[in-house]
RNA sequence: CGGGGUGUGGCGCAGUUGGUAGCGUGCUUGACUGGGGGUCAAGAGGUCGCAAGUUCAAGUCUUGUCACUCCGACCA
């Protein structure tokens, strides 16, 4: 029919465009690799953040806000921080337009700012610069904030939800009086990421650091979580970066230690954008549209009456409201659509598409038997139950789903996990996707290399797991372990 | 920045050698229908991206211009 999606095999990419689109996740707007978030998509939004936002106070963060706006001069101030990020940055040049002869709108040039304003792509200079002001003594330390924001960079190639010229993340920015604490800093974030990626996305991830050239600007070094798409291609889902001292250097961050000393404060920095979303959508998501993970549907149970009058709706609804009473009373979220503009074939598709996990369906045939149809939304399977105790059946129900999609994922990921050992086998393999465990001699220019000949890059280096020694697939030269390559979104 | 493509009802598209715009879907109303995207009927909805030009006549031809999009280099 006319929502039929386009399926995963005809076109990967072409599938997952429709999906948001259709399962009223987000569209592009009126500018330029900017998108509109619909409330559906924002919904998935608002849960992680709700997550994320418990697990990093239970870690000891404060929120807090700081301007859109970043003098330039700020941005110079790190070196390889601005070469980062120079070529994508959104310039504020002037504060007023006016009105000229020929009545149209335009820039007014007695408006020229002094000093450029950046579009912030990140935050690390202008909250530096407050630190200074923050931070004198050890006992300001540590400064523990996280930031809901907006940022802003000049991407040339976009796609809704993965990379926009826009987008919604959350960035935490700390400061320390000790390396070692910045480092244990840096790497528990990571693990709270991998941990919400897993417990909550049903996302199985790869924990581990960056070769230096997939580095943040301006980072010592950077702690990623790597997932793999349905398609083969790597997202790096979500990064925390040890600064060392570098910010504190161009900023001026000093502190007065126990003993009277003068030190800079070592920093770190970690965020996850909206393009969780697009990693959600690409790993669990069927041709019949999306399947969400339980604990990240903005909907649970859907509950769809079949009637064909008003009284009839009237009989289903009285039993439907004692069901909806006993689901949130297990804090499960659930919807009633009593539309009755719609079909209930209609529905199911609509619903199916939005991913919920489970359905419930109940007609006059149910209310007879006392029985109501229920349908999981990552098998297609039904069953018809009895209405008995149906908050706990639905309660270990989403449980099941939740563990169902994890382990699904899971197992794509170990069946497209690949050792190789020799450069034929490693092009021949990169070319079909997945996770290449391969031997590295560590240096840039081989990684370089091995990119401009096969587009596979290093995603993660394991922290984890036996280490191994070997010898590098491209040069032969020493290897201290295997790293991960793959083609990355 | 380099190379392609597209601008026509809300969305997706067709439109022949130039002759006054159509299809699908969606929308509105009604009836029948209702356990997997219903059927029938009647309607509403378009300065054909913008600006010049050629012509008796331009969605169609010419020139210019703007926007979007796809493929590469860059990227969470």
């Amino acid at each position: 029919m006319a929502k039929q999606l386009t399926s995963r095999s005809e076109n990967y990419s072409q599938w997952y465009n429709d999906l948001v689109v259709k399962a009223d996740l987000a569209e592009n707007s009126a500018v330029r690799g900017s998108m509109v978030i619909k409330p559906y998509g924002y919904a998935i939004w608002e849960k992680m953040q709700s997550v994320l936002d418990t697990m990093f106070k239970d870690t000891g963060h404060q929120n807090a806000y700081f301007p859109l706006f970043i003098p330039k001069s700020f941005f110079s101030k790190e070196a390889s921080h601005v070469e980062g990020f120079a070529k994508e940055c959104a310039v504020v040049t002037h504060y007023r337009l006016k009105t000229n002869e020929q009545g149209e709108i335009v820039v007014d040039e007695n408006a020229k700012l002094e000093e450029e304003l950046i579009v912030r792509p990140t935050s690390e200079t202008i909250i530096w610069d407050t630190y200074r002001k923050w931070i004198q003594s050890y006992r300001d330390l540590p400064v523990l904030i996280n930031q809901w924001a907006n940022v802003v960079r000049w991407e040339m190639r976009t796609r809704l939800f993965l990379r926009t010229a826009e987008f919604l993340w959350q960035e935490g920015h700390t400061a320390h009086a000790t390396e070692a604490e910045a480092l244990e800093e840096a790497e528990k974030m990571v693990g709270v990421y991998a941990d919400f990626a897993e417990r909550y996305m049903g996302l199985p991830v790869l924990q581990g650091i960056k070769s230096p050239n997939e580095r943040f600007a301006g980072a010592i070094e950077t702690y990623c979580i790597e997932a793999l798409m349905q398609d083969g291609k790597a997202l790096q889902a979500g990064t925390s970066h040890f600064l060392g001292q570098n910010f504190a250097k161009a900023f001026d961050v000093k502190f007065v230690t126990r003993e009277n000393k003068q030190e800079y404060v070592w920093a770190t920095s970690w965020g996850v954008s909206t393009r969780l979303i697009g990693a959600l959508i690409m790993a669990h998501s069927d041709d019949n549209g999306l399947v969400l993970p339980p604990k990240i549907a903005p909907i649970q149970v859907v509950i769809i009456p079949i009637f064909k009058n008003e009284e009839q709706l009237d009989e289903i609804t009285k039993t439907v409201d004692v069901i909806i009473d006993e689901l949130k009373s297990k804090n499960i979220t659930v919807k009633y659509d009593n539309r009755d503009t719609q079909k209930p074939g209609y529905k199911f598709a609509e619903w199916e598409l939005k991913g919920v996990p489970v359905r419930l369906a109940i007609g006059p045939r149910d209310l007879e038997n006392g029985t109501v149809e229920v349908a999981r939304r990552d098998t297609l399977e039904k069953e018809t139950l009895q209405i008995t105790n149906i908050g706990k059946k639905i309660e270990n129900l989403l449980s099941q789903i939740q563990d169902n999609i994890y382990q699904k994922a899971l197992s794509f990921r170990e069946d497209n996990t690949f050792n190789v050992d020799t450069w034929d086998e490693f092009t021949d393999r990169i070319k079909k996707g997945g996770f290449v465990r391969a031997h590295w001699d560590g240096t840039s220019e081989t990684e370089k290399l091995i990119k401009d000949k096969t587009k596979a890059t290093i995603r993660v280096i394991p922290m984890d797991g036996k280490i191994v020694a070997g010898k590098c697939i491209l040069t032969g030269e020493p290897s201290k372990q295997r790293v991960v390559f793959a083609k990355a979104y």
